[in-house]
DNA sequence: AATGAATGAGACTTCATTCAT
DNA sequence: TATGAATGAAGTCTCATTCAT
């Protein structure tokens, strides 16, 4: 028998349970924020009686806790099957992919945000989640760089520059109309134009 | 025209006691996010009692866009006042000014978040407040390329990925230790590194 | 005659599973008193499940009643069974077998606690348990009257009088170190002090 | 001027409104009982809003810990009043006074009860309360002991029997019928029948 | 008969806002 | 104009009880 993790029927309700209400509440506190979000909200939106959600998370920072971790989980695994063997498709799909889907620019945002107000979120966020993906993001680089179709930057140093402007730029297109203004700054042109400056450089003409 | 501000005495006590009460709120706001702080808290911090707050402001996101006003006019000002003539002292000058203070650091990331809540703040401050900032940014820029040394790239993508950058650095900076990892990330160290990356980018060669 | 209570099997275990019930709720509701208590502590430490409770009572104001229910048994037999032809072996014996157990001192003050909170605890409580306990002890003072031993004092004000006193020792025990002050008040000198008390009285002579 | 404690109009108030909320808490505690209690009955009894309490005591059991102190405060003063020379005036008066007030009996049983329950109740309540009542009567004793009029018994023991009978009666008084059987045991009967058991003892004759 | 997940009423508590002084 | 006590709506969380499995 291969069946793997969920043993019996009861497990995998469980299981299934517990999915639904991450889900639910990546929704809502994607939507409202953490503080503003309600318990009565996201059980509605999972369907369940508030109480349901205490027999699955302590509390509603754990709950916060739960989504970050799942969305820790699920970027990660994004960035490690990022399939790019030369620095502009590997650029292009950092940039992107983190834009197609407003849930995560709001939760990246989300968790930037609240994990300096919560400890609990704080410490699982910044050492856990926001690592593995900075981590994930410098061992690519490092490939890149061991092909020799990137500089000699320091891949740490590269991957949270990288990391840094796509939170921000997350924040920015989250704002509407990237902060005021609808001069053409559209997600094809955008795209295209930040790879290149990523690439490129800003200088007329390389600067020591 | 002569400076008419502060006509007579009580006008001027009321724009001092306004200024003070403003000066909490960004102190507090900025500590503890919008939803976390409290009225009373911010009575506290400006010396004030709670009922005196809405003599001068009507409610308590009132008192957010005030700060936010106050906010953006000190870093357009900030901004303006840059003086560089070559494009590696501006990017040195933009991406370490906005880390001096903490304060600042965080009321970028608390209107940032905020915005996207609340429709007051989101109106006036991604039309308005960010709005100036890149405006001013890109107006720099412009210069820039004029002068020949910077690249041909549009203002308005590059005033918006630095300040993307900046926004992003600022929140990882504010979780300690720029997301984990203690490797040597100083910010001696990061500040000539990023400079560096944003002038010359990434690439080995120049790609097209 | 032979115990013909556990007719068969089945009964047998229903009996079985209820006083292991029972055990259970005594230990959890003297522990934290009634309202702290909760069904799911009751289950795990009878090692069932909360809806197995609720097969063998109806409520848990109804466990509670059982609870009283098997205490009244145990301390009226308890009484029934001392054997003291003298004054002062009959003290001894009620005033220490009521603090041997622990167990056994907080039910005592939970049930006079919760009796006046609890109408069908109140009725059960104190017209049947505290009764039965009281008419013995009454009964067993009367026989030492008869005997000659005991002054001819109205027996019932004696009992009452000996159950109150017993009570609050029961609370002034449980709140450690007697109320306070640690002056030498041991189980062993208030034993034979309180004894000699109750026996000769705390007039320096005989007072009408 | 000599008024002495409440400077102005506004201490005043305070100490009024807390008095009052205090009398509220009390009525609605020693009917209910701490658990059963809630902050809106005590608001209603108080007739404030129920965040009203929260501007005078930190919380519920705050709330409890005011009024163990209050109750504290007029027991040992009763006792340090009253006026006896003799034995049995002072007997009297102890037993009796505790009973006049059906909300003395009934607080007098919560905080036995609660203390064991709570911690914070437990400390204030043991350590201060109980063991300033406890005293006084002590210290009453050693007077009467000096008087001659006394045996010479440990008058902390003899303090604490007296307070354990107290507690212990005002628990069956509670009970209603003296925990069952109306026959005849009156206030005026039992009142000269106890203190008759406590004066001369129950042993037919001095037993030693 | 046993299980334990689901329910939802109701508890405590917070806090923006009002208003009498 | 300044104060801060009062308000009460709304939030988080608990837990006795039910019921499908």
């Amino acid at each position: 028998m291969i069946t793997a993790e969920p043993k019996n029927r009861r497990d995998r309700r469980r299981a299934a349970r517990q999915e639904q209400i991450l889900e639910a509440a990546a929704v809502v506190f994607s939507q409202n924020g953490y503080e503003r979000a309600t318990m009565k909200e996201i059980a509605q939106q999972a369907d369940v009686s508030e109480g349901t959600l205490y027999n699955y998370f302590d509390n509603k920072i754990d709950l916060l806790n739960g989504v970050a971790r799942a969305f820790a989980d699920e970027v990660t695994r994004k960035i490690a099957n990022i399939e790019a063997n030369n620095l502009r498709d590997m650029m292009a799909q950092l940039l992107t992919d983190r834009f197609r889907s407003g849930r995560e620019r709001r939760l990246f945002m989300l968790f930037l945000y609240e994990a300096r107000l919560h400890p609990e979120i704080q410490q699982y966020y910044s050492q856990q989640a926001l690592q593995r993906i900075i981590d994930e993001t410098e061992k690519r680089f490092r490939g890149l760089i061991d092909a020799g179709v990137m500089r000699a930057i320091d891949p740490g140093v590269a991957a949270r520059t990288i990391s840094a402007a796509i939170m921000g730029f997350a924040a920015l297109y989250e704002l509407g109309r990237y902060g005021g203004g609808d001069n053409g700054f559209s997600p094809q042109k955008w795209g295209a134009q930040v790879t290149d400056i990523f690439l490129n450089g800003l200088a007329a003409e390389m600067v020591q």
